[in-house]
DNA sequence: TTTT
DNA sequence: TTTT
């Protein structure tokens, strides 16, 4: 009896970053951007554009998918649930972010088939593409969540 | 080309703060909680129920409608917009907040005769129920928002 | 690079129908009401409350939930997708349903502590509640999707 | 306390058919296709790809944006509401169409700084750009809705 | 055929 | 009738 939703619809900040959990699960982070239109109230009242971060998180076969994929400026639909986690930052201070669990993506950034075949072929710059962790994967066990 | 939407089925932590703005605009503020259900894992691990709180915000025509009808307890379908403020403390922390301002808003607790007519009826307790702001309403001009 | 979601929350017409496939698979029907307000737009002309019918189709486990605990009147929160069934009727004319393949489904009206235990309770009819297919289930081999 | 909400990203199947009702309302309807990926079931049974084409109507300032911006092929967001609407056919059949009014849209496929300039450019075919009622739009009094 |  |  309860719902916990969230549709977004934005482009991706930078490039995800990939890590691999000891038991093989694999997890992506990244942050995307949606903006709302400027527009003027009734009143004449100018309300400019507005641009709102969510930090997305994706686990296993999503993550994968990212890591293979999903690259800095790509625009995404993303669907998922929000969910906050507390934690205490290098000053000792008790900190929340709030992060989208994301169950469902949707790339809308049509790839061509240079791009399609064998994952995400990079832009004129260094590592081949691979089905191994991409460049910027790691394998960790002290992720903090 | 861009979305942010959130839709939330949950349940109300406390009655409505609802605040009036010099200019006669009613701002209304809630806490909703979503709980997902307990599940167990594939490999047999058991995730226990989990609450999430998240800070909804009504203006206007929808800060009224939760001002009369809108109490603890009550179930809620919230329809919006994610959107994250910055502040500091009053230690001079820099924090930030992330609310849901909606605007859309379903009743799905039914409410008895007696408390459709002329507003919400309160629960054999205290203050008469009446058009003008409720008892936990304030005319103010430092919203922090 | 496609989204097909329905989301409804509305009041269900009449009980499940739940039929089983011969290889065991539940598959529920029936009807769902929403209910658009009536409201005035801007010229004074009145646009009457409206009320829309989805055909709502539940498979497996959600299908047997619903078996157990769906009832006629009940308010639901259903999710899915939008699906056209093409078929001739008995006249051999083409016809075409749509209905609403869900994936979720939230009960939004609370059961008594009674009516939860070991599944619904009848209302002062006839059968007896039971784990079996209930009086209006049957097994069947030639459903018509 | 209900809710009828749909929410698609597919492709225009063709060009918008706009019209103009009498009191100058635009009405603008397109097809727009869904498609769900092939997959394969537990079993093994393979489940191929399937399109569901949806009936697109816009209103207002939706359809005259529909009507500049809006072409064959074009990847869209589509939000609004399931509504039926019931008619006789040129057989005196009573048929039912599904339609889904639209109260949000977003243009999913980038438009070139040309087009963007002065509405929609012809892809090397025929008719001038232009802010008047394009090709396929005229004015009518007898909307068949 | 539901519900408010 | 679209698209991948």
């Amino acid at each position: 009896m309860s719902l916990n939703k969230v549709q977004l619809i934005g482009n991706v900040g930078k490039d995800p970053d990939v890590r691999y959990l000891d038991n093989g699960v694999a997890v992506a982070t990244f942050s995307l951007a949606t903006t709302d239109r400027a527009y003027t109230l009734a009143n004449g009242t100018q309300v400019p554009e507005r641009t709102e971060w969510h930090n997305i998180v994706l686990w296993r076969g999503l993550a994968q998918t990212a890591e293979k994929y999903v690259r800095k400026g790509d625009k995404l639909y993303i669907e998922g649930k929000i969910r906050s986690r507390f934690y205490d930052d290098q000053n000792g201070i008790k900190r929340t972010i709030v992060e989208i669990f994301a169950d469902n993506m949707e790339m809308l950034t049509p790839r061509t088939a240079s791009q399609q075949q064998g994952g995400y072929m990079p832009q004129a710059t260094s590592q081949p593409a691979s089905q191994q962790p991409a460049a910027n994967s790691s394998v960790t066990d002290d992720l903090p969540f």
